[in-house]
DNA sequence: TAAGATTGCTAAATCGATAAACTAAATTTT
DNA sequence: AAAATTTAGTTTATCGATTTAGCAATCTTA
């Protein structure tokens, strides 16, 4: 039709304004029911209506994001969309930002400084009006570019400790004093706990929460009661790891993962050894997964809720979007104790 | 800054236009690397994109969109992003979306036709190029429309027979045939199929594949051997429907479950009445689910090749952006048997 | 050397909406 | 009855890019 593109016979203001016998402003006021102010009579504005709604018209999001410099819409960064965890997140953040008129672009890092980089960028590009982020670690002065931008930018389940941006992340020291807490309270003296060596926030937090709970009772924090792994080791070399640490402290009677993966590879080891539990350890773990439940027995875990925290998320976005200047919202979400058969 | 609304002090073309004492044609042409045909010497050029680098800038995606009629988004409905099959398909399709300058906008339907037709319109609004949905069955309608608007679709995991509309689906027929011989292979003659009364297209062609299995080895193809579960009953149910099928069925030696929701209350079953895979029955489900892998022993599946279908997924929906009279593609993927110790 | 082609660029129109400023007619106030 | 105000709209500028058409100046070619 058109020389160089098509609008596909679109529809536009023009359109109707012109079958209405009006002034495209006419149109537009009417359409974004600003006929009071505009002062529009009735019977035009029944006119317009009609024809509109006769014709479907739908106005050009694009035309009116480039006057208004709305874009409606906000970018979801995430570590991995296809994890169960980050998907249930999106699901509920993108629920309600369709309900609040916006419409959510994602994408994965897969916690690579590069591809986080790029996709800040991206988000950038396509004028995204706040993005909701789960921050890999090397990309704290792009987030610090965001924010000079007057970009409304919510980073999620990790944080950059004293940076002041927004953030909803999960009260990792509190879910480990508790679940430790927990252990304790049914009887276990020397709970090891098992965990991976990074410089992560998170994981750091729930081991301080961990000692912080035996110091509480008395118990001592000895260095032998934690196993951490390097993050690249293979799982066999974490299950060879589990058992020497094991071999080696033959008084531990409690495991606390602190995470749900390394949770699963402790489950293989128990399933290996034809060991039993909570017989011969007591076992919990941080994070919930689907296995969990399914296992016999099923395993105690402190779990994140998933719904909460996504609500917070894309509720604290919409406030910072709303009120440009609303400063700094960081919210610490308590996690959940989820009691199940393992002790 | 401005009276109505802020542009945060973005850079456009006029800026860098002005610094360079250019037009701001020669910015764009020199942008959009049409510098050859737009004849612009290599000392304009080369001082224009130092200035762009300098300055960092990026044309404003939205005015392009405008002014191009391509607003570089395409549309990923899904049933249920939280569902980690259509978690694991949307990571694909989003990395390869971006590979190509697109981004991409999702949602999910719950299978809902109210919520489905939504977010169709709510794509629509929104210009997507383009869009990917697994279609609740009440939106045949909406889906014509889109191809009268000559907007591409692609329908995916699921179809509607007949329809003239490009679609990437599983070939449900050839895996549940393929898994029915597996099964005779390993010596099992009383194969029952385990199911849920729908009009779903794909359950009736793993149903059709099984019996065509059975046919083709000589083998009866009773009612009998078929349970079939309303959409709607309780996981309780369900189990004593089995018990009550299995107690009645006594010859029965294989079981084969349409879905793997299907096989994970199969494993209940077994599981509660303490009977062994594969000594008591044969096992094995369409779909494959983490559990499966885990379980002792694992369990022989039927996958959906994940990446395979998001690639023809996209794939196939950016020919058709691509070439819009491309005209219908349509593909069965088929599915892959993982052999584990079920049978 | 004059006509034609090429080079190197720019001016203006346009995409489809919103917003500010304005106008003519009707109504109210003084 | 003149001035002021209100009513019911319209005209025009604008968002930030792309695209078409066009214009000098320079270079080729016959």
């Amino acid at each position: 039709m058109d020389p160089y593109y098509t609008t596909m016979g679109r529809i536009t203001l023009k359109d109707i304004a012109k079958e209405a016998e009006v002034s495209v402003t006419t149109v537009s006021l009417i359409i974004n029911n600003k006929s009071n102010e505009g002062r529009i009579s009735k019977t035009v504005v029944e006119r317009v209506k009609k024809i509109i709604e006769e014709k479907n018209f739908q106005p050009n999001t694009i035309a009116r994001s480039l006057r208004t410099g709305k874009s409606n819409t906000i970018g979801l960064i995430v570590e991995d969309i296809s994890n169960h965890f980050f998907a249930s997140i999106s699901k509920t953040i993108e629920s309600v930002a369709n309900e609040s008129g916006y419409k959510v672009i994602y994408a994965s890092t897969d916690n690579d400084d590069k591809k986080a980089h790029e996709l800040v960028e991206m988000m950038r590009l396509h004028q995204v009006e706040g993005i909701i982020i789960t921050p890999t670690g090397g990309i704290k002065s792009d987030i610090e570019d965001l924010i000079k931008q007057d970009k409304p930018v919510v980073l999620f389940d990790r944080y950059f400790p004293g940076l002041p941006v927004s953030h909803v992340v999960l009260d990792n020291y509190k879910g480990a004093y508790d679940m430790t807490n927990h252990l304790i309270s049914k009887g276990y003296k020397n709970i090891a706990f098992i965990t991976i060596t990074s410089q992560m926030n998170q994981l750091q937090q729930r081991l301080a929460g961990y000692e912080q709970a035996l110091k509480d009772h008395g118990l001592a924090t000895k260095p032998s009661l934690v196993l951490s792994f390097d993050y690249n080791s293979s799982k066999v070399n974490k299950l060879i790891s589990i058992e020497k640490f094991l071999v080696k402290n033959k008084k531990v009677d409690g495991l606390f993962f602190s995470t749900n993966y390394l949770g699963i590879i402790g489950v293989e080891y128990i399933t290996n050894k034809k060991l039993s539990i909570p017989k011969d350890y007591g076992f919990v773990s941080f994070d919930d997964h689907e296995l969990f439940k399914f296992l016999n027995p099923s395993i105690t875990v402190m779990a994140q809720p998933i719904e909460l925290l996504a609500n917070e998320a894309i509720n604290t976005l919409l406030t910072l979007i709303k009120n440009k200047h609303h400063g700094v919202i960081q919210k610490k979400i308590p996690p959940e104790l989820i009691k199940r058969y393992s002790e």
